[in-house]
DNA sequence: TTCGGTGCTTGATATTTGTCAATCGGTGGA
DNA sequence: TCCACCGATTGACAAATATCAAGCACCGAA
């Protein structure tokens, strides 16, 4: 299904970290081999286990990486346009992790591992942006475990309320993003506790009624949640 | 403290992973800014937060990574020779997501992040390197993140013990090399429910008392741990 | 050898979290 | 419009995990 390569159709690639400094040339070998895909929601784009041949970059629509083992599923983290994900395992060539599902339709380029790891050999600035990129998501993944291990469940929550409060430009009243029950399993509860949750921060002032939140009275809930940069800022 | 550099002192630092393919005016420069210092027990080295100065490599002894929040603990990892930590906060120039003190006296050398970084621009095998061991920490933490949300405390344990067993070449006898306590705050537990966990995988034929391990039927305790190289191995 | 300290273990109890079942409520299709 | 479905919510209960307090065992120092 090559309809012209997928860089002519989505510059915004181009501009992504991992690709924006790198020579033209190495980009376009790299988008040589590669292929657009639109998927619909609820397909499973990989399982863990499988070796990894490409490099996946979600263009449209959202990815949720997720685990299973012994009949139990956790999801990991959701991608949104435009990132990459299992970078890890192309550069390792080792298998997958994690499996993926699309959330919804969603269009994904895929680039062969193997002529991510030959470009790497060849372009310092490529490498560079990998290296960079690496680090970035180990950091987040350490700041989750942290979050993990040393917050109860209602604390993850306000915590998470807080940070799509800042990603909402700090607005006393935003959109879940996520469906619930996802967003429980993210944060490492279930369901049922995940409302009884939001139910209890009540008392600091959130409303959740659907996907709309209102933060009533942030420094109250930042009393309670006791945010720090080095869980809750996934920017550094 | 210059007594000789320290690659002078310690060649088993050139034949790590990430030293072993660089080039040698390379590594001369990375080691002329660094020095080797030795450290008693309990020796908090770095602090979550801190600017990362240094990347740290442990040629004896061994450290224990470790993060705080809201008065509550947790250890993260434990270091041990020869092997090197905080790369990625070095990569990135970020502070510290974890502190690190030193379990017992230990030899580390301190290499500043900014010739890490500014031989990292030069030298494509380095960065080859560098990616390998980013690549390998991360999914070292996503297994983790696994092994914790998957598994209740019990079945942890159960793993843990045989991860151990296959370290110790698959020995039905085997020594526990970490402080129990810290053990339990490794795997995410209280130490008392760390004692009961032992106790109740007698029933599986283990049997534990002081730092020795025995495992009477391998074959069982698989049973009940089902362990999965997708989390447990962590070599790949 | 004795003493004090420290870490481990144990039991009783409290808290947190998960499970199960029923109900509510919105949405999309017939 | 109505109905069926699915996710969210609620309550009752069960299981997992943490906390607290006491006792035990080992080890090093006096």
């Amino acid at each position: 299904m090559h309809l012209g390569t997928p860089e002519q159709q989505f510059p915004e690639i181009r501009e992504l970290d991992l690709f924006a400094e790198m020579e033209d040339a190495h980009f376009k070998l790299l988008m040589r081999g590669a292929y657009l895909q639109t998927f619909p929601p609820q397909i499973e784009l990989i399982s863990e286990g499988d070796p990894s041949d490409f490099l996946h970059i979600v263009v449209s629509g959202s990815v949720d990486l997720f685990s299973t083992w012994n009949r139990r599923e956790t999801s990991m983290a959701t991608v949104w346009p435009v990132s990459t994900f299992i970078l890890a395992a192309t550069i390792k060539n080792a298998p997958y992790l994690m499996s993926a599902r699309t959330l919804e339709k969603s269009r994904i380029v895929l680039v062969p591992s193997q002529d991510v790891r030959a470009v790497f050999d060849i372009d310092a600035r490529f490498a560079r942006a990998i290296v960079t990129e690496l680090a970035q998501c180990y950091r987040s993944v350490i700041k989750n475990t942290k979050d993990l291990k040393l917050r109860t469940s209602l604390e993850r929550v306000a915590n998470y309320l807080l940070r799509q409060q800042a990603r909402a430009s700090g607005e006393r009243e935003f959109e879940l993003l996520t469906e619930k029950r996802r967003l429980a399993s993210v944060l490492g509860m279930t369901p049922e506790n995940l409302s009884r949750a939001f139910k209890s921060l009540q008392s600091y002032g959130v409303c959740v009624t659907g996907n709309r939140v209102t933060v009533g009275d942030q420094a109250d809930l930042e009393r309670f949640a006791k945010p720090s940069p080095l869980i809750d800022d996934y920017t550094t």
